[in-house]
DNA sequence: CGAACCCATTTAGATATGTGGACGCAGTGC
DNA sequence: GCACTGCGTCCACATATCTAAATGGGTTCG
């Protein structure tokens, strides 16, 4: 029971209950459910993680409560979305969320034919190919198809690396506006993965500008040591989201190997864009 | 990072798979926290639907009142764990589900020698290969190495097929104890995916029975019409609960070429369970 | 052995959320 | 054009959750 104060004063907790938020947001959200950010939040840090953590770390990273953080867990892990270690020391994400995260990918109508061309561009080039969607200023990998020899490390589905670190994503990046990148782009200087990526703001907006010219994206080592790589996006959509990018050995990468590569994508790409937006799938 | 299968689980959540419906009981629930239970309902909703279902659909389904679902989906939206059609009018999984849920594989230690191992098979026999797990009275598929001709419709990673429609299901189920299985399995009749599939208990438990006998699990278009399985359990854990496959075209599946595969499949499961036990994976 | 510490759980009061109904809008059928 | 229907949003109260502090069990160290 609240005993409504004197004039003027009809908030119950509504102002002044914003501990742990942005301060410098103006835009005040309609009014998100606590419980479900958390809930999510704890989701994503389990994720992010790598491996199963403990819960006095979780509780630090996340600063919620000891009974609130408990409550939560408990309630995640009887719906199976997250596991514990056989000894119950620790929390990882459990297998009721992978079931769910991949139907992202079934629900998707373009992947299987996506999927398809991968196939086609791998025997055509001998490379392994990539398919992957813009999300902010990463890149998704959303299908795959490897080579014999399987780069585990940097494809696997669902993965997101930093668009402004990958052929793939510099594609996409090449097809917004100047506000759109400003918008999309996180602060400079850019994160690096190798000490080939790009950093500096005005050398990757040079970068985009030449893969407008040339078509076709290129990175060597930009983001994986070894390896170069190269992107073509499939436009389906304007803005493009998505992209087909090689992934080819250093040692292979010659600018005409790459340029003979960027050519086979762009066909199967031109193909698999047409084929889509002839089925309606935008 | 051990799924815990039914039984076999510790002090902190107790099973509690169904929304607060049943307050009869003598219910001792340490208190699940509703928000947090609904959100996750509404993703596995979600992730279970074909593809983008209305709010009017979810409304029917879930029940919840329509001020606290929007709230909800507002809030899953903002965090993309949902994401609206273009035109608003249904939602579906987001793309960070995705990205959590396949941490799920990353924290896997004994998931990067399994799919070594699936190269080997894959190699050795030239048809499509599978890792699976146990969960619940379902197998859910953590890795697979397709053959040129990519039968997608089963294989996704992250799917789940009922245990005892599956040559993989069955090796496992074969592991556990008659009351260990009355747990686990879900009511008779058993759910059919084919007109093949083994739907009467009594039956299922003299094929598990034979399955202990061969040493292998088989299976005819029990699931999928064309296509027959052999599976091997990778003991590493006891119960086991990880197994491998071949997926063979029926035309191929002959008892003989069963056999040949199965002898492929043990020899490797055997070495990589024996690897698994010496770096310590349990 | 005991003190100090860390942790999961419990509790009661302080907040935040859930709920049903009201409202305005848009599409539909007559 | 009008009533009807279904939807998303807003509101205020009833309810459920969150929080901080207290509790009790376990482990570590001196």
């Amino acid at each position: 029971m609240v005993i409504s104060p004197g004039p003027g004063f009809r908030t119950l907790g509504r102002m002044a209950s914003t501990p742990p938020r942005d301060p410098d947001g103006p835009d005040e959200e309609p009014r998100l459910v606590k419980s479900a950010q958390r809930t999510i939040q704890l989701m994503e840090m389990l994720g992010a993680a790598r491996g199963p953590i403990t819960v006095a770390e979780l509780r630090e990273r996340t600063g919620y409560p000891r009974s609130s953080l408990h409550q939560l867990l408990h309630t995640l892990i009887a719906m199976g979305w997250v596991e514990q270690t056989p000894d119950g020391s620790a929390v990882g994400v459990g297998s009721r969320a992978l079931l769910c995260g991949t139907a992202y990918l079934d629900r998707d109508p373009a992947l299987p034919y996506a999927i398809r061309t991968l196939e086609l561009i791998g025997d055509a080039t001998g490379y392994t190919t990539h398919y992957a969607r813009l999300d902010g200023a990463n890149v998704m990998y959303l299908a795959t198809r490897e080579t014999i020899e399987p780069r585990r490390a940097t494809s696997r589905v669902g993965r997101e690396l930093p668009a402004h670190a990958t052929a793939l994503g510099k594609i996409l990046l090449a097809e917004r506006s100047a506000g759109e990148l400003a918008e999309l782009l996180p602060e400079p200087p850019l994160p690096a993965l190798t000490e080939h990526t790009i950093t500096d703001l005005g050398e990757l907006l040079a970068d985009l500008e030449l893969t407008r010219e040339r078509g076709h994206s290129l990175e060597r080592e930009q983001n994986t040591p070894g390896l170069g790589c190269v992107a073509v996006a499939v436009s389906y959509r304007i803005p493009a989201t998505d992209a087909i990018s090689c992934s080819l050995p250093i040692d292979a990468a010659t600018d005409e190997e790459l340029e003979r590569v960027a050519g086979v994508i762009h066909e199967h790409a031109a193909k698999l864009a047409a084929r889509l937006r002839a089925e309606g799938i935008r």
